[in-house]
DNA sequence: TCCTTTTATCGTAATATTGCAATGTAATAA
DNA sequence: TTATTACATTGCAATATTACGATAAAAGGA
């Protein structure tokens, strides 16, 4: 049905499973790490740096935003984009906490 | 047209991606969870366990699989899942230095 | 052999995602 | 005021995802 039936979940999974999504496209992993590597923010550039439509990155930078991923700042025309710090560290705790429950004992099945 | 771009980006952008597609889903982190918690390796015991059906699990732990984050082993007529500990270190890595990349400075824009 | 148990696969319906052209909107420039 | 510039939104087409019933396949038990 393409619904995912969240009621079924906790909220820590749910939530966990919301910045995924938001990680696993190629070009939002490609706008973050252009965010983390110009420091100050951009917008219009994401554009010509990615190779995709203004309309497509508008949509993609609208996606980290509802993650909470990412802010923006308008400044007269132009918007610019940055990590929001905060969020950022949340999400690496939550994946670093799944990743470290994960790591014990030997590699083999049954 | 719900097809992404991959040829635009790097190799490392849409493997982490497609890793992250693999998280993106509460279910799949459920299983996960539960995979861990477990320890030794279960299957239809996460029908019980989730409240989903048999089929959907079983594509859900497909998904998982694919992205090399489990592992089965057939015994007798079921088939024993674990997590895929070289993978998940090498998933916990990306992760973990995407999100090291982020940190510094301050958290305001522009 | 026939039945049961366990999992995978197929087919299908409902919804989501990706991408872009066209258009809207808001702020600045001329 | 009338462009122009920079983004966002809308609408659409193509594809992907989620979920499940029905059914296949493979192994073990009666």
């Amino acid at each position: 049905m393409g619904l995912t039936k969240t009621a079924i979940f906790t909220d820590q999974d749910n939530s966990l499973a919301f910045t995924a999504k938001a990680l696993a496209h190629p070009a939002r992993l490609a706008i973050l790490k252009h965010l983390i590597k110009q420091d100050s923010c951009i917008c219009g550039d994401l554009v010509l740096e990615i190779g995709l439509a203004q309309p497509t990155i508008s949509q993609h930078l609208s996606v980290l935003k509802q993650a909470g991923l990412i802010k923006g700042n308008i400044s007269g025309t132009s918007v610019c984009y940055c990590i929001d710090t905060d969020a950022w560290q949340q999400a690496n705790e939550a994946f670093a906490s799944l990743f470290a429950a994960g790591m014990p004992t030997s590699n083999d099945c049954c």
